[in-house]
DNA sequence: ACATAAAATGAATTATTATGCAAGTTTGAA
DNA sequence: TTCAAACTTGCATAATAATTCATTTTATGT
């Protein structure tokens, strides 16, 4: 636990299956059985130090992940707020103290505990893989069984660059393996340049399988963002041309929900754009039971209070800054 | 990260906000950004033994967690609730993903690579070589030195085809040739058809070597089947009856080691079946210091589940399935 | 305000973990 | 085969973290 610790995905080399085994089985003794290096070393016939070194590729092998998450409660009066404010199930608020890099990560790892508890209800749970919030969450969650939930699916094709799907992937895989649920991907491009390509897509019948599955979410990752370009998202990576975003802001969109646009107060905002996204629709979100957010950062505020206006919203997770925003529009709104 | 580990679920009491804020902040420092506790404690103007102490208490209220992740294909928590449920040694769990068919073929050349380190402890080693399993573990095996092991001897008479034993005793001349031992046959039938021929065979000198070996046997390769036919054995392959069998489930057996029949809490099942085997005795096995299995497969669920309870078993290799039964029926019958 | 118990703190000490280095092994090329 | 480069491994030791204990601070009752 020293100094190998900024544990930067250095990407090493694949490695020997029994090798992994002896990795896993010293890493499991150490972190949760707790025995000292010398201790595991004498039962397995080597030495401290090859302990050590087992050890620490374990980390950069990201078997053994260390998290941080900030306790719940810290915030309970704008907790409250929140709740009260926007009718919320739950508000999560945590400490974003310093202009962290990322406040996805620790939204992300904040996630995996606050939801816990959520994480009951249904039998499907519905996620959007290629947020970066998500994606963090994916990382830090605890491996759990008995959720009940049973299917996990994609609710938005890939947008992004390709190693992006190729990571929201894996993602999706690691929260189903987390939960011993099924993975149900929907391995096509989000956004698609033209109503047509989007009907060939539908011809697919994994595609048709995930579309169906849409309609029975029982629990939903909300992926809540600004109607333009945002996070690792460019133009021509499966998504939208600024000038078609620039038209569904001129229609009155503040956000999006899963690349469906919605106004100030909530409202869909429908236009052609809608024909062109693979995704979970607005339509089908309203049934869903329950609804989690998880997001922050300034670039989401209008975003996020529109979405939270129009009940899009029962879980939020956010950090300090972004609550009192959403708290003082309230006020301002109310 | 020392003593405090057992982590058992302190329950302090609730701690002063300011206090949870100070105490995520050591713990980001540390775990994210990787740095000393001297450092954080001279940025933050405490004594490093406090900012060990934050972090202590940031591992009780569980602001930090490590998460061990086993890699696709590892399944370290089922090995150990194996040792732990049935008093194993070791335990080793393989992936076979769908094929049930070739069970025997993925086992063995897991427990060739398992066992490398299982192999130390006595002269003597003990082998069936005419199960598939056993075989496909020769075909699998290094050769490695050093081992102690100075003998090789087949524990079972001959079962099944002629063509069979020939395999059976290559399988046994392969094994001994990896570890640089001698090999010691038992090549007369294993299912005599009635006790006189048994006798018979007892006059073979080579025989009768063998058989003394047997109570000197260190390590063994147990062999685990159901009461009943199996695997590649026909009635009139030197073996048992249809009516025979019969009539030992009926006494009781669910099982059987060598040909020896046990009931379903393990204990050995007395009949005359017993006069007609050429075999190590269950009085034998039992003073074998580490006796290995390598079973799996639905045919042997029961029978396996039997000489766990008996204590027949010091070390298992077996296959997901297997395992994940084996522990449903521990806890059952717990 | 005073005394006393409890909690917190840091210096020094002890325990644990990481790592430089040399010796032993494996791998690969000739 | 033979040699050398590339890896591994364990030992000794440096680096880091936990704990003890004496001391100070805080809380609480009188």
């Amino acid at each position: 636990m020293k100094r190998s610790m900024p544990t930067t995905a250095n990407r090493p080399a694949r490695l020997d299956i029994e090798q992994m085994r002896l990795i896993t089985k010293v890493a499991r003794l150490h972190y949760i059985h707790g025995e000292r290096q010398a201790e595991i070393a004498e039962k397995m016939g080597v030495s401290q130090a090859s302990v050590s070194r087992f050890l620490t590729l374990a980390q950069e092998y990201e078997i053994v992940r260390t998290i941080v998450v900030p306790p719940e409660g810290l915030y309970p009066d704008l907790e409250e707020g929140l709740e009260e404010a926007y009718g919320l199930d739950s508000a999560y608020v945590v400490d974003i103290s310093a202009h962290e890099e990322g406040v996805a990560q620790i939204l992300g790892v904040a996630a995996a505990r606050c939801l816990s508890s959520e994480f009951k209800g249904g039998p499907v749970l519905g996620v959007t893989s290629w947020s970066t919030t998500l994606r963090e969450m994916a990382k830090a969650m605890e491996p759990r069984s008995g959720t009940g939930i049973k299917k996990v699916v994609e609710m938005l094709g890939d947008l992004g660059s390709p190693l992006l799907q190729h990571e929201a992937a894996l993602a999706t895989l690691q929260i189903a393996k987390a939960l011993d649920a099924e993975a149900v991907f929907l391995r096509t491009p989000g956004v698609m340049p033209n109503p047509e390509l989007l009907k060939v897509a539908l011809g697919d019948v994994h595609i048709q399988t995930a579309l169906r599955l849409l309609g029975e979410v029982d629990i939903a990752f909300v992926g809540v963002g600004p109607a333009d370009f945002h996070g690792p998202l460019e133009e021509g990576d499966n998504f939208f041309s600024a000038e078609q975003l620039a038209a569904v802001r001129a229609a009155g969109a503040v956000g999006q929900l899963h690349q469906r646009f919605i106004n100030a107060q909530g409202l869909p905002v429908d236009t052609e754009l809608d024909k062109l996204v693979v995704s979970i629709t607005l339509e089908q979100l309203r049934h869903v039971r329950r609804k989690i957010a998880v997001a922050g950062g300034a670039a989401k505020y209008t975003a996020l209070a529109a979405a939270l206006a129009g009940k899009w919203i029962d879980v939020l997770v956010t950090d300090v800054n972004t609550a009192n925003f959403l708290m003082k529009h309230a006020s301002r709104g109310t």
